[in-house]
DNA sequence: TCTGGGGTCCTGATGCTT
DNA sequence: TCTGAAGCATCAGGACCC
């Protein structure tokens, strides 16, 4: 860290990550083109070895288009578990290097850098040791590496040179260096916003950066002021190290679209089940519960619904889902049926957090909680008024219903 | 060409509380 | 007791990311 690098921040991002991951495990693959992805004809593309590029495949694209386009190719369906295992050694790799380390997803991890610099050298030379280690920890797979004073300049940067690239970008060239890129690598402009700004007249990242900031502002909303921002290179979110998830959800496109009750039932009982398992598994609270529809015309329809008190039950999860089916107005036919849990809390502070609070929607929330408890473990099991609601008898109690959940 | 699954964040409408 | 406004929570939809 000097006066010229406030911060150092690296962005490692690994290539064709799971198409990569085929290819290590299976030699025979190598040097080929694959794709991986589902066999269904209704999936798209999850990702396209370097070898099949060429042929203009991509992530996101419809697996029919995608076998047209390289018919060689080798369809291989994804095997999320090997990727995570993959993942944990990419991550403990790069928490060699510091404490901040943030995940992105499975294949990408910003690393704050900035204590470390006089351990591993400058800039670059600490691009190159993250992209070895990681060559090391993964059993010979690369990743692009940017690096940079900002969690933005670093994510456009390793973005910049793939695959096994290294880009760095000196604090002070940083406008310089922006200024060509097209719009396309503002991050949070997907097709929509990038159409707009191009009706706007507006090509490269320079050319956001000159723009008049109340002007994008009108145009845009708030993420008018964040993308002028961004052009100038000024980004200071921190790396955060950990995150807690907002929302856990499961959700299918099915072989064919549906429009019976009992078949949309069924899948809502299924997806109901995948939910739960996992809120479980992590000890997990849902406070509400949402159903998600995608009719045949790719209309997406959802009903939400929260819950009188939390809960990791399969059953609470189905029959909140089963009710709010009746809420839609649409009949289908469907193609996609989803159920979404979210308002997360960890199952260890819940009761705390309900047990804490007097004013009106929370205090509804409490008596129907321990309504719940009352009906399950007898009248006997909860006392009421406010000298009896500090009693730690309530806090176990409840916290045996969630037990007995697990089955 | 025919469009996944897992998420996050934002916006606008609406209804409840204060 | 009535009324209005402000502020907040909830809900539905949409854009975006990997």
């Amino acid at each position: 860290v000097s006066a010229v690098w406030p911060r150092i921040i690296a962005h490692a991002d690994m290539d064709a990550f799971y198409a990569s991951i085929e290819q290590h495990d299976a030699p025979e693959l190598r040097g080929r083109p694959v794709l991986v992805g589902p066999r269904s004809l209704r999936g798209v593309v999850l990702t396209a070895s370097y070898e099949a590029r060429p042929f203009g495949v991509g992530s996101a694209m419809p697996m029919a288009r995608a076998r047209r386009l390289c018919p060689q190719a080798v369809v291989v369906p994804p095997r999320f578990e090997r990727y995570k295992q993959v993942s944990a050694q990419l991550m403990r790799a790069l928490a060699d290097f510091s404490a901040r380390v943030e995940p992105l997803s499975l294949d990408e991890a910003f690393v704050d850098m900035s204590g470390s610099s006089h351990i591993f050298g400058d800039a670059r030379s600490i691009g190159a040791r993250l992209k070895a280690a990681i060559r090391e920890a993964t059993g010979g797979l690369t990743a692009s590496v940017g690096v940079s004073a900002s969690k933005y300049v670093a994510k456009v940067a390793s973005s910049f040179a793939k695959p096994d690239g290294l880009t760095v970008v000196p604090p002070d060239e940083v406008r310089a260096w922006l200024a060509p890129q097209p719009i396309s690598r503002l991050w949070g402009a997907g097709p929509k916003t990038q159409a707009r700004l191009a009706e706007m007249g507006f090509a490269t990242i320079g050319d956001v950066a000159g723009a008049d900031p109340a002007r994008l502002t009108a145009a845009l909303g708030r993420i008018g002021v964040r993308f002028h921002a961004l052009s100038r290179g000024e980004d200071v979110r921190e790396v955060a190290a950990s995150r807690t998830a907002k929302s856990l959800s499961c959700e299918r496109t099915l072989e064919r679209d549906i429009d019976s009750r009992e078949e949309i039932e069924r899948q809502l009982r299924k997806a109901a089940d995948g939910v739960g398992r996992r809120l479980r598994k992590n000890r997990l609270l849902a406070g509400g519960v949402r159903v998600k529809l995608k009719t045949s015309a790719f209309r997406v329809l959802t009903r939400q619904q929260s819950l009188p008190a939390e809960t990791q039950s399969s059953e609470v999860l189905y029959g909140t889902a089963a009710a709010l089916l009746a809420a839609f107005d649409e009949r289908g036919p469907f193609r996609l049926v989803g159920v979404c849990a979210y308002d997360l809390c960890s199952a260890a502070e819940s009761t705390q957090l309900d047990l804490d609070v007097g004013d009106g929607a929370r205090s509804r929330r409490l008596d129907a909680a321990l309504d719940a408890v009352a009906r399950r473990f007898g009248p006997g099991a909860v006392q009421r008024g406010s000298d009896a609601i500090g009693q730690s008898g309530i806090v176990g109690d409840v916290n045996l219903d969630f037990l007995n959940d697990d089955g």
